[in-house]
DNA sequence: CCCATAGTTCCAAAATTCCGAACTATGGGA
DNA sequence: TCCCATAGTTCGGAATTTTGGAACTATGGG
C-alpha cells in the first residue's frame, strides 16, 4: 500500500480543485468532512443522497478529493482519518471553496444527487 | 444546423459550470470573453497560451460553455458573438465565478497553459 | 454561380471513469 | 501465535467521455 500522498498548498491547481468538486458525489463528500472539520471511515460516506457507492469508487473519491488538495488523510488502525485543507486552500484561493459549496447548496431541491451538500438548514 | 441550445439560468447546475471551467482552456476562454464583455469569432480565441485548439474541439468547447450556461451566442452572419451570462449566474450562484477566476488568475505562472485567464494586467 | 470564411458534424482513436473481484493491512480475540 | 473481521486499495475490463482530422453546412460577398 502506497504511502497517502498529499500535494503541498502551492502546488494545488485550481483544475484539479474544480475537477474534484464538479462530481456531485465527491462534493458532498467534502462538504461533509468540511462542515464536521474531520471524518473518520470513508464507509461512513457510502451513501450520497440515495445513491450507493461502491466501495471502490469511494476509494477513488477520497484519492481523488486527496491528490486535489482538498482533503488530508491519515491511516489510524484500521480506518482513514479525513481532514479537510479549508483554511489553506482558503488562503491560497480566497472565495473559491465557499463559492462551489454554496453553489451546490443553493442547488438542493433541484438536484437530488447533491442533497448532501446542502449547507446548515 | 441545430439551433443553439442555452439553458434557462434556473436549469443551471454547479456541476455543469465546474466541469466546464475544470479545463484550462475553456477556463481561459471563459474569462477572455466575461473581460470583453462579448468576443466575436470563436476562431478569435483558437490559441490559449501557446497551445494551439483545432477548431472541432474549439466548437465543442463553446458548446460546453453554452450549454453549462455560462456563455450565451449568437450566429451574425458567417460568425458567433459570444457573451458572457456572468450577471445571470452571478446572481443565482454569487461569488462562484469570481472564485473561480481569481483562483486561475492567482495560480498563473505556476501554470503556463491557464495563461490566458491572468486577471487585468 | 462560385469562392472564401466560420463553424458544425461525424466518427474512430485515445484517455478516463466506473465498479466487481481479489488483495493488503491492522487490530483484536482464542 | 494463528485466524478472523474490518477498512481500504489495487487490478482489470467494460462503458463513457474527450479529442481532433476530414468532410460538411451556412452565410456573405464578388
Amino acid at each position: 500500500m502506497r504511502p497517502l500522498f498529499h500535494p503541498a498548498i502551492e502546488d494545488v491547481r485550481p483544475e484539479a480543485i474544480l475537477h474534484a468538486l464538479a462530481d456531485p458525489s465527491r462534493a458532498a463528500i467534502f462538504a461533509k468532512i468540511m462542515r464536521a472539520g474531520c471524518v473518520e471511515a470513508c464507509s461512513a460516506l457510502s451513501a450520497v443522497g440515495d445513491r450507493i457507492i461502491p466501495k471502490s469508487s469511494l476509494s477513488n473519491h477520497f484519492k481523488v478529493l486527496r491528490e486535489a488538495g482538498l482533503i488530508r488523510s491519515e491511516r489510524h488502525g484500521v480506518e482513514l482519518r479525513n481532514y479537510s485543507r479549508w483554511a489553506e486552500v482558503e488562503a491560497r484561493f480566497p472565495g473559491l471553496l465557499a463559492g462551489i459549496i454554496n453553489a451546490y447548496a443553493s442547488a438542493v431541491g433541484t438536484d437530488a444527487r447533491a442533497a448532501d451538500t446542502a449547507g446548515p438548514r
